[in-house]
DNA sequence: CGCCGCTTGTCACACCGCTGTCACGGCTTG
DNA sequence: CAAGCCGTGACAGCGGTGTGACAAGCGGCG
């Protein structure tokens, strides 16, 4: 439905792949812009603002994993799906192991409707949400616009992890997180951390919400993970 | 980790396809239950609570693209992950049936261990208690989604293991358990502890809702095992 | 260029709740 | 009465979690 009309970035330095692969996109409804490197894609990002990126792994110069790094580093890009096309051979393993927080794979040659149906995957996956959301509960306060965090009024400051930690739980009330799915959710996908840096960041949020009194609202269920609550208990 | 143990039910008209299917999936730690059509599908949905649903897109009667709609369009369900099983050149049926909502799709034939990376991708980043089940009875609330029980709005504390005896006790009213019964269900099936260990969780069971007055619906039947009952005496 | 403060991921350690087992005693059943 | 069967308290071991510390990365600033 909504999913067509998508801007797509095709990234790849090879013309043909790039033709082809804008050819079958618009044939499926999506609009299709192109680079063929990493500098023209910085451009085409910031001026077309893409709903999703193609990204081909192997560039010149800089390699695709390392933009994917850069725009899942940056605040302002850090949302923006993308999907690593990588050559048969390479296994997926050997990328994941890069760190790059990418939304998924496929290897080439790749069928067109595997693709598309990838990318439908992907941007049904990701938040379109409305931007700028404010989300109360109990006097506590998430601003997504400025990034700001609230305690009946009392600003609460918090350093960028735990505010996506927070903004996560608060979005998703009342259910329990494995470490692993927070990590996924919160850290992104693919991204290879210790599970128990989540108990680690859990206690920072926990502190710097402690002085309001509200750091009861983040609770440990043993053996399984965490949960964010209103209720006491 | 606790990925293994998930219970997977498999849609698929073929019987071949669907022991086959059992014995692969089996061997890789998932406990595996089957329906041929839909309708038995959902029973077996209704009855066992599946982590995961493979479902082939071509069933006789309701095509699996329907039960999936069906599925998403349910709130108990919307979060159940679905994977589609699509014959080779069926392509465009999988890109619908991605609209509809699955969570992936894989071509037949496909490989074990490519089926089995899929499930655990999209199980990694499904919730726990997917089909956010919520059983009431007598006022006692078990919650899936957040894996906290009430009584009359009073939270419940218990320890994971006593968690897990009464899901499953009120998942399961009305209906005696042997020790041994309760221990593949509660523990797992390759577990191996002293039957006795039962009473003692049953105990503690019962020591924490005695408070709440509802500890008398954990019933002995004396020789054979217990009972969850909504009805005293 | 170097210094500094902030953030972040990881580790080691301590603690404590949970878990499985046992022994004892009361109770039912034959 | 004897023999099971079950509830209960106690207990040791384990494992999950909280916590402080630390080094590396990174950007700002002089």
């Amino acid at each position: 439905m909504g999913m067509q009309g998508k801007q797509i970035l095709v990234v790849d330095d090879e013309a043909p792949i790039r033709d082809m692969l804008r050819f079958g996109l618009e044939r499926s409804g999506f609009r299709v812009s192109r680079a063929a490197d990493v500098p023209s894609a910085r451009l085409a990002v910031a001026q077309t603002h893409p709903d999703l990126l193609l990204l081909d792994w192997m560039l010149p110069a800089v390699s695709g994993i390392e933009y994917a790094r850069e725009l899942k580093a940056a605040a302002t890009t850090r949302d923006l799906p993308i999907i690593m096309l990588t050559a048969r051979g390479e296994e997926e393993d050997a990328v994941r192991g890069l760190n790059v927080g990418c939304d998924d794979y496929i290897a080439k040659p790749f069928s067109m409707p595997e693709l598309v149906a990838r990318i439908q995957a992907v941007l049904r996956r990701s938040v379109p949400g409305g931007e700028s959301e404010r989300i109360r509960v109990n006097g506590l306060e998430v601003d997504a616009a400025s990034q700001r965090v609230t305690m009946s009024g009392e600003p609460v400051h918090l350093g960028p992890t735990e505010y996506r930690l927070l903004h996560f739980f608060v979005s998703h009330p009342e259910r329990v997180y494995t470490r692993e799915q927070v990590l996924d959710r919160v850290w992104g996908q693919n991204v290879y951390v210790e599970e128990r840096t989540v108990d680690v960041h859990i206690r920072r949020l926990r502190k710097a919400l402690a002085p309001h009194g509200c750091d009861a609202m983040i609770q440990t269920v043993r053996g399984t993970g965490y949960r964010f609550s209103e209720k006491h208990g």
